[in-house]
DNA sequence: CTGAACCTTCAAGCTGGCTTGAAGTCAAGG
DNA sequence: CCTTGACTTCAAGCCAGCTTGAAGGTTCAG
């Protein structure tokens, strides 16, 4: 696959895949004649940041999650230790207002600033 | 409450309180002789901008949350309908690195490329 | 009344995460 | 061979969300 269709096939601009290689999220592909060749592994990978990011992580974090040398099972245990709690936090964050938008629909107020409901059960 | 005291106890730098009151997201406080003078309330609506914040909302976003105008039962809809979606995802892709992460520990992949357990269960 | 600590505005700078543009190379059909 | 479209590199630009710096005004304890 050339970088045109890894682009098309995972929804992002092909500035995007050079410059995820630039900063090594992204394996160096094989090259014919100066241009990318990408096997399907790539759109794995593109998948894995793509979540790993949305959960909260910057690139350089998720660097080190894709990075190859050690065995996962030994670099996780660092990564998680210091990003776990990142991640539940943001998850009871994105929780509360979840609930609080859904439960304000039927309230009273007149901003925010006096809803009770926004201060949780 | 001046503009140090509020920034100390809501733990920003006093350059976010101002930035915040530019972009309107903030109101603008009383004055005495040019100087702020903030009530307590500001410190509650530091907490609503920080947990929407974190719940992915831009602050554009919170601008039309934290608004005065027409209550928020008017409002809400709108914006719930738009930001709901988006911070269900949100906490779909962070549970799923959670319990990747949680799962993984106990894995023996090289690198995340070939860790099934990202795929979910 | 002075000096330290705090406040003011305004413009410019910084980081992360890309995108855009210029200038040039490669591939494939007519 | 020539054109068209996809590719290359590199530098510069852009947006959000702040922070920093300069130049100056205010407050208050001693």
């Amino acid at each position: 696959m050339r970088i045109g269709e890894v682009a098309e096939r995972a929804g992002v601009r092909t500035s995007r895949l050079r410059y995820y290689e630039d900063i090594g999220l992204l394996p160096q592909p094989e090259r014919v004649s100066g241009q990318r060749r990408y096997d399907e592994s790539v759109l794995r990978r593109l998948v894995v940041i793509d979540v790993a990011q949305r959960a909260g992580m910057s690139l350089d974090e998720i660097r080190d999650l894709v990075a190859a040398g050690a065995p996962l099972s030994e670099r996780l245990p660092q990564i998680a230790a210091r990003k776990l709690p990142e991640i539940e936090a943001l998850i009871e964050r994105a929780e509360r207002v979840r609930a609080w938008m859904v439960a304000a629909v039927a309230c009273d107020c007149q901003t925010i600033d006096e809803c009770a409901l926004f201060d949780g059960p």
